[in-house]
DNA sequence: CTGAAAGCGCTAACAC
DNA sequence: GTGTTAGCGCTTTCAG
């Protein structure tokens, strides 16, 4: 199997198999150009590999073609516990399956913070490695977005974007899945629902919002200002300050849209230190559904199809035969949110 | 900075610094070997790289110096919704980072199943990417091992080991975590604890099982045999009908130790469905702590320390200057499990 | 249909 | 101190 201790290589093969090596590497790459090889040629060259445990070196291979099958997922910064942050996992996991199934391999980094300092410590390290592509996991810094174009790096940005140009994107619509949550409220029979959003200018969050107001309307409902709680961060604490101020607020709500995962831990949180049940006292949908359905009870949530937005993105980085610049670095992926009814919303109290 | 489109390389450097290729080589390097540059020299050539941008070819590093700086985690199947397995994640992020700031990447290798067919693919990955190392989560089949160590590639298992001579080990004594469990539930004044864990053969799973045991004589109590339930796996289904059958037997515990994450999520549905309250009713404690600090109540749990794993996996892979062989092969590294009280434990009722 | 040869960017031994 | 040189394993013309 293994003669020696030094991986085998095309040269082995092609003594092993008496041809030259050139044939050997035409046919493991289903010989291109003008070189022709006889089936019978074929045959043995592939049996020998086989037999030899012939491993292509891959280095050798990127070093020649310019091209190393590798793509790279960075991942924002997680700040606390990693499972705050669960959708970088499902993009990773869905990343790299769909990588893997087309001939790629994922790196991921999961860069500890965007400091000043650390985007072009990043560049660099994915310039030396030649990644074919980038996949950006909500950029929250508008300078890594910067500095990965200038430095020539093919790269997509997910969920969040920076406004960058050329650079592709795929996002979701939450208009969907917030107007089939709302709509879902409404016919429970709620009529006093509010919204935990977080204050911001980025269009992904205004997206959001607008959803949720345009929703309402289409029901028909009026929106009370201040059953709209906007928060500084998307985070448990957040969501867990929100709640206690619509508590306080006597805000009469009786569901709750919280514009993502981790406010809905916050808003669980307070609920469960003041005893107040749910769905029984309240309802409650979150945005994001990167986990929420193994909560008990589980929490009805809008999901992101996140395997799809991963596997949009792998397929836009790896290169087509005859593809267009244009069409590329300007390709916008919209992918629709849904609304997944599960054990957290009910028909509000005294009905 | 960018003059042309190719990436910049050493001999461009080379030339633009007025030295030669090597000279730039050697400075990059901390020049080895009985090569010296003078002060000025190497400033120079430093200055030159930076303006130039210049990144040095990766792929052409490593198919000259044998050594790729890559290494691979391969992640056991995730079946069924990928939440279902946070155990992956939390190491990926971890080794992920520890290789980083090695100098080494991660390639996060999510196989789909170990299907018979699928360890050789994979193994013939690892191989023509020539990783230097290979982290195996948990590796549920014998043959991916066996195929890994044939391969000759460099690995150490983690978490789930399968016998195997010459691979290095990272796993962790569940003892000291049941044990403060057991003995935290002893205060509360529980006397009937109940253990859902793995029909299994498995060292891992007898060792969680014996430290019940052991942890229950040293508090002085007696097991009843029909409060253990022996399940087929550790997923959520199992859970819920191991829970099922010690209310259906009336097995009067107050409170239970689950033996995976996955099988309390089972457990809290069917609490849940049933109305039973935690820790009203029922006390819970839950092993592995992936992320059962985030539900409601947060569960009490012993803690596997994720990131030490990673890390100490990591560097063990990492070869250091004149490593021992022999050493490499039969390291095993045994973390201590810790137990984290939260609000899933309190007095039985009655009390 | 197949072989010979050049060279991708880099490292390291050796010559000056 | 610094330059020259020989490959690492592969792809890809170009001759035969």
């Amino acid at each position: 199997m293994k003669p020696t201790d030094r991986p085998v290589t095309s040269r082995d093969v092609a003594k092993a198999a008496g041809v030259s090596q050139a044939t050997v590497s035409a046919v493991l790459n289903g010989y291109s150009g003008n070189i022709r090889v006889s089936a019978a040629t074929r045959e043995r060259v592939l049996q020998v590999a086989q037999a030899l445990g012939y491993a292509p070196n891959l280095a050798a291979q990127a070093l020649r073609s310019e091209h190393t099958h590798l793509l790279a997922l960075v991942v924002r910064a997680v700040q606390s516990h990693p499972y705050d942050q669960p959708i970088p996992y499902r993009l990773n996991e869905a990343a790299s399956r769909a990588a893997y199934r087309s001939g790629y391999l994922l790196l991921a980094y999961h860069v500890e913070v965007y400091s000043s300092e650390s985007p072009a410590k990043l560049v660099r390290h994915l310039r030396r490695q030649r990644v074919d592509g980038v996949l950006l996991d909500a950029p929250d810094c508008p300078e890594l977005v910067q500095e990965v174009i200038a430095a020539g790096l093919r790269c997509v940005q997910l969920l969040r974007p920076q406004p960058a140009e050329g650079v592709p994107v795929v996002v979701v619509d939450p208009q969907p899945g917030i107007a089939a949550a709302i709509h879902h409220l409404v016919t429970l029979g709620h009529r006093h629902i509010g919204f935990v959003g977080l204050e911001s200018d980025h269009p992904v969050d205004r997206a959001r919002q607008r959803a949720f107001f345009s929703a309402m309307r289409t029901e028909g409902l009026e929106v009370d200002q201040k059953a709209i709680q906007l928060v500084p961060s998307y985070a448990l604490e957040s969501g867990y300050f929100a709640m206690q101020r619509l508590l306080d607020l006597r805000a009469p709500v009786t569901a709750l849209l919280a514009s993502a995962d981790a406010l809905t831990l916050g808003i669980l949180r307070l609920l469960y230190e003041r005893g107040i049940r749910v769905p029984q006292q309240i309802s409650i949908v979150s945005y994001d559904d990167a986990f929420v359905a193994h909560l008990y009870p589980p929490i009805s949530a809008i999901a992101q199809p996140y395997e799809a937005i991963a596997e949009r993105a792998v397929s836009l980085l790896i290169p087509v035969q005859g593809e267009n610049r244009e069409a590329f670095a300007s390709a916008r992926v919209v992918l629709p949110s849904a609304f997944k009814p599960r054990a957290s919303t009910a028909p509000p109290i005294g009905r």
